[in-house]
DNA sequence: CGGCGTTTTGAGAGAGCTCAACATCGGTGG
DNA sequence: CCACCGATGTTGAGCTCTCTCAAAACGCCG
């Protein structure tokens, strides 16, 4: 997953931990580079005229924040701690001098972002189905493992549900639904889509 | 916008027209490079076990595609002209190789991903705002040009309603109500906030 | 002038959200 | 070992909001 992270990248990482509502960085801030959530949520915003909040991303464990900014001087969004958290600096005079040296470090976080991209796009393409049945059919079909057919679920169905767009309730009533219809059984940790009806 | 683009890489793209329903590529064929879309509709999407299409991805005009490519062997879904379209290929093998001559044009490329990155999170954070107004509002304040004020609608109020999840009926709705609310002045192709409330 | 697409407004229905109560499970501490 | 507690999982009922279907006004271009 992370094997953009050369030795020398991973060597520079500098932990961070941060207090609930501690501010990361700044708008117009100098960047100093790019951060990994390693526990914890932090959220990217910016404040509009009126002092509100206008949320640009909620980033969790494992997730990476404000990997553009290794290519601007400044930050362009505010970044602050929702819960306590921790999170490692990648600097970035160290993570760009490495990519200048090392192309494979640089072809693998360019795989990276590309992934990203890809995984962005078909999560934004979920949210266009309106119907929670086929939001929720359309993830199965799209995470099935090698069989085609069981798909793991990450975490808590909470999780999932919020991943999916949708209320906890209706992620719950639409598992049930469709197992009862025969569509998908349920497991532990796991959900497997009917045989095709042909 | 495309400054990764190099004389070198930009000389090696290859235009190629498509009929609708065309065939751009299939998964698991071998990765020629990846494409920009000049004109027309190409879904990219993958078909489940009992022949359905699952959607991935619509790009349009301007748009990038399959970028992922570049970095794997084969692709891992199939593109199909939704409309007639003309489609630019840039082969993975001339790509690569001036990102490895050319570190510039490596991290123009890198930020470019990052910047689709940034851009697809804000949108999906946006749809996790169930109400219409607040979506709207949530989008113009962050498409605020320099006066933090104003907002150039791009297209058709129809467009900026699909890029939005909503149906162009609620986004009239929507932007008639704020209207009559004070809360925006509505122009030929512009928006302005209303000014801040303190 | 005659179409075609966008913009606008109306009315109705359905689907998911909200609020609420309860079950279940795992962990904690007495 | 059991009681307690919090979080997850589940089900119920009502409501709101957007979607859907419909129709009409508007603007643009041939």
């Amino acid at each position: 997953m992370a094997d953009w992270l050369t030795p020398t990248v991973k060597a520079a990482g500098i932990e961070r931990a941060l207090k609930a509502g501690q501010v990361l960085f700044r708008t117009s801030h100098r960047t100093a580079g790019f951060y990994e959530v390693m526990t914890g949520i932090v959220r990217l915003l910016r404040v509009d005229q009126a002092g509100r909040e206008v949320v640009l991303h909620v980033a969790t464990g494992g997730e990476t924040l404000a990997e553009a900014s290794l290519f601007a001087p400044t930050y362009h969004c505010d970044a602050i701690a929702t819960t306590d958290a921790v999170v490692r600096l990648y600097p970035k005079a160290i993570v760009l001098a490495e990519f200048e040296r090392n192309s494979k470090a640089a072809q693998a976080f360019m795989a990276m972002l590309a992934r990203q991209v890809m995984h962005l796009r078909t999560r934004l393409e979920q949210r266009n189905i309106h119907s929670a049945r086929d939001r929720v059919l359309h993830y199965l079909t799209l995470n099935a493992g090698e069989d085609t057919r069981t798909v793991m679920v990450p975490g808590t169905l909470k999780d999932l549900a919020a991943e999916l767009g949708l209320t906890h309730e209706a992620l719950y009533r639409t598992l049930a639904d469709l197992a009862t219809a025969g569509e998908i059984e349920r497991f532990k940790s796991k959900i497997r889509l009917a045989k095709l009806r042909v």
